[in-house]
RNA sequence: GCUCGAGUGGCGGAAUGGUAGACGCAAGGGACUUAAAAUCCCUCGCCCUCAAAAGCGUACCGGUUCGAGUCCGGUCUCGAGCACCA
């Protein structure tokens, strides 16, 4: 009997889902929980890419490995539905987002359900169900109660070509990360997250997290904690002062000018009058700059000067204060303590105004700043100390003056959160004739979105809901007419929260049961791209503590371990795209191949977190493989060796089989985990006998990976149910451990020849056997030994002169 | 520029500081077959060989060690992220 896969995998995707097989009671707390998550994906148009089914293999492997272990598995799946590609679509057909959206959603489905994933589908979420936006809304609500939100009228990036506001996350370059299409800075009403009241807790709470190295260093940088000193710098002849933020106030003696940002408050009221014209000039060049054009002038340093001065507090000298844009109005206070001879920046801004740079660290400053450590100069009571002692004694001083104390800046900036669109959720926030705010009454929750006749913003950038009907738009609330909020939420919102939804999905009480949050989270293990290690991770950890610190949940990270599955390039190497035509649509394989050959191709193709090239032959080869076990239990002469009797034959290969497997597979180790069930199938073809048991934990094992023929080969051993809650196999350290060992014998560490000898020789029992070798022989021959080295079971090394 | 990560056969990749190249792909050979495919078995880093032995080999240079793909210092290349953050 030949593997057919096209039947069998319709044979058993109809079992599990007409036995619910992968269906969680999550009320069963009688088991340890075990929940896995994948990021959720947004269903376009296009459908799913073979990069998909790698990051959902690798997380439906770990759950198979788990029931069969005994665990209460959650393993779901959902829809980040919301998103610009289905507002676009309606905007160019006049047809309301939701039906192309459900299209795809459906799409989705059936080719999911193609690749033997074990979901719960009963546990299926979308973020457009109005049951589930209504708790994201709710969470906007007790944010907003808890003064974490708030409306400004802030200088944004607002993309005209897609008629909305991005956040500064979503900018790169100057350019929309969606689409690539210009962005310009100008001023706009919006609703902004306090995310920076949570700076410290993003950072510290990184520690003790199982994720990957570079994406905590990614969310470090990102959020960008600095300490340093504010210092207060007297303005000379006005009652007034600037401060400003350094991370090194060491090199405070050789400070030579200040500079304020363009948005800095002081700028109007310290220009003198000579200096007005220029001065306002420059500030609103400045404003009108797009972060594209500030950054493409990126090494030209310009500035004005201000006509006035300030005093140096560490030594009382007046430096002249000027206006540049290389100065963020966002970060610190806004003002910074220019010192040319050891910052690069100030260096070339004072070099090209001729302002004076006195050097205050010793080292070579004729060409460039001198930013490393050294010992100080011109520094009064700081000469000879370097950059650490030079900090404490000057930040001493500067707190004794009363000029100076220690902060912390982040670079982390407040994150805003209302977006000029239809397809998202509405804010559930309103303004009554005065423009006061007022949030929606929670029992009126959700606010679902009113249907319009166009969804195209309006030429002013102002957003399609402005267009809603007057029922929607102006509603009356005990007697009090008011304007609704018509700025949607970002498309991050709902990817915020939507793994404790999973949770209890039905529950239209609470965005679920307090009892069941503090049974299951945290996730356990959250496999997804890593183009999401900044934005989706920081919103989802910021939403978590604020949820934590209002009593929803009780842990403080929602993600304990966290995986990146790398992508799969085309088979030349490259990306895959449409217009390199090297696209792999994961439709053909299954139809080709089968389901269990793509997971096992991409499962056995290189390391999960490592970016692999799709490969036809190896593909290929991957279907053989699973013919090659398939046979095994199938086909004659094999099925006739199949015996209940141990022979013993295949006793080290199967236990050491079963404890590589189990470890490899919890962690993420998955190419290895396969390489050695294939060394296993090889040990059985070439073997006398096959020992039934062994068999059957091979295909537990097997099943995990290729879970259609894992099926398939257990029901052929006799077993009428599912192999899925079958026990995980255990294996007999006895039977790993061998009492002889192949032994290298290496002269001058270089390897002459391998000696069996027993696990616990002595030293004088491995010399005698290396001494009858001849191989050996011939090195020590004329030699005198002067050393020997025996790491018993491992290496014998003979060091000879 | 800064921060992280990675460089191993023809290819994808294995290797707690201890026999480099497991496993797979490709290639070659054999068995089976009238034949082919499929299957099963064998060979497969380079160099030199009929063969064996020796020699050379984990991007490059150096170091530590009895012993380095692995640890340390430096260089180069590639990938990812950040980018005037004071």
């Amino acid at each position: 009997m030949s593997y057919d896969h096209g039947s069998i995998e319709k044979k058993w995707a109809k079992y599990w889902d007409e036995h619910e097989t992968f269906k969680c009671d999550v009320h069963d707390f009688s088991k340890p929980k075990y929940y896995a998550l994948d990021m959720f994906p947004y269903p376009s148009g296009q459908g799913l890419h073979v990069g998909h089914p790698e990051g959902y293999t690798a997380t439906d492997i770990l759950c198979r490995m788990k029931r069969m272990q005994g665990f209460n598995v959650l393993h779901p799946m959902g829809w980040d539905a919301f998103g610009l590609p289905a507002e676009q679509f309606a905007i160019k057909n006049n047809e309301h987002p939701e039906g192309f959206t459900r299209k795809n959603i459906a799409h989705f489905k059936e080719q999911i359900k193609t690749l033997g994933l074990s979901y719960d589908w009963s546990k299926e979420i979308a973020t457009i169900d109005p049951s589930f936006y209504k708790w994201t809304q709710w969470i906007f609500l007790q944010m907003y109660k808890h003064d974490l939100a708030y409306v400004d009228d802030i200088p944004v990036n607002y993309c005209p070509e897609l008629g909305t506001v991005l956040a500064n996350e979503e900018v790169i370059d100057g350019k929309s990360e969606r689409g690539g299409f210009p962005v310009i800075r100008m001023p706009m009403r919006q609703w902004i997250l306090k995310i920076t009241a949570y700076a410290d807790r993003l950072e510290k709470d990184l520690e003790g997290l199982d994720w990957p190295k570079s994406t905590l260093e990614m969310q470090r940088n990102w959020i960008g904690r600095s300490t340093g000193v504010q210092i207060r710098f007297n303005i000379e002849g006005k009652d007034t002062h600037f401060d400003v933020f350094t991370t090194r106030v060491d090199t405070l003696f050789g400070c030579t000018y200040c500079c304020l940002a363009p948005e800095h408050p002081l700028v109007k009221e310290l220009v003198s009058a000579e200096q007005k014209e220029a001065v306002e000039k420059y500030v609103s060049d400045a404003a009108k700059k797009s972060d594209l054009m500030r950054t493409s002038l990126e090494k030209e340093k310009t500035g004005v000067y201000l006509g006035a001065t300030a005093i140096n507090p560490i030594n009382g000298k007046s430096i002249p204060i000027y206006v540049a844009d290389y100065v963020l109005g966002s970060y610190g206070t806004g003002a910074v303590m220019a010192v040319p001879a050891h910052d690069t920046r100030d260096y070339a801004f004072a070099k090209k105004h001729d302002l004076p740079i006195i050097q205050v660290l010793e080292g070579d400053i004729s060409n460039e700043a001198m930013v490393d450590d050294a010992p100080h100069m011109n520094s009064e009571f700081a000469n000879g100390m370097n950059i650490a002692e030079a900090k404490a004694a000057i930040t001493k001083k500067l707190v004794e003056l009363g000029a100076g104390k220690e902060v912390v800046n982040y670079k982390l900036r407040d994150w805003i959160f209302s977006r000029q669109r239809y397809w998202g959720e509405p804010i559930p926030m309103m303004q009554d004739k005065d423009g006061k705010e007022y949030p929606i009454p929670e029992d009126q929750l959700p606010l679902v979105l009113p249907e319009l006749d166009d969804y195209q913003p309006t030429r002013d950038g102002k957003p399609p809901l402005s267009k809603a009907p007057d029922a929607w738009l102006k509603p009356t609330i005990d007697g009090k007419e008011y304007l609704r909020e018509t700025n949607t939420m970002p498309q991050w919102a709902g990817s915020s929260w939507y793994y404790i939804r999973y949770i209890d999905p039905q529950n239209d009480k609470a965005m679920a049961d307090p009892e069941l949050i503090e049974h299951w989270l945290p996730v356990d293990i959250y496999v997804g791209g890593q183009e999401h290690a900044v934005l989706h991770l920081l919103y989802a950890r910021f939403w978590h503590k604020f949820l934590y610190d209002i009593g929803i949940v009780k842990c403080k990270e929602p993600f304990q371990k966290l995986y990146h599955q790398g992508m799969i390039l085309g088979a030349n190497g490259e990306k895959m795209s449409k217009s390199r035509g090297n696209v792999v649509n994961p439709d053909d394989i299954v139809n080709s191949n089968g389901a269990d050959s793509l997971r096992l191709f991409e499962m056995f193709a290189g390391p999960l977190n490592e970016m692999k090239p799709w490969s036809t032959e190896s593909l290929n080869g991957a279907t053989r493989f699973i013919e090659r076990a398939f046979r095994l239990v199938s086909e004659e002469p094999y099925t006739k060796m199949i015996s209940d009797e141990n022979s013993h034959e295949l006793d080290y290969s199967y236990n050491f089989l079963v404890k590589k497997v189990s470890t490899d597979f919890e962690n993420l180790d998955f190419n290895t985990a396969i390489s050695q069930m294939m060394v296993f199938v090889n040990d059985c073809y070439k073997a006398k006998s096959l020992y039934k048991s062994y068999l059957e934990g091979f295909v537990k094992l097997f099943s995990c990976v290729c879970p259609f023929a894992g099926e398939e080969m257990w029901s052929l051993l006799g077993h009428k149910d599912s192999i899925a809650y079958e026990k995980w196999p255990t294996y007999d350290e006895k039977a790993i451990t061998l009492t002889t060992v192949k032994l290298a014998v290496s002269v001058n560490g270089k390897m002459r020849d391998v000696i069996e000898v027993s696990k616990e020789a002595t030293q004088d029992e491995v010399m005698a056997k290396a001494n009858e070798s001849a191989k050996v022989q011939s090195f020590l021959a004329g030699h005198e030994i002067k050393k020997i080295i025996y790491v018993p079971g491992r290496i014998l090394n003979i060091v000879v002169a």
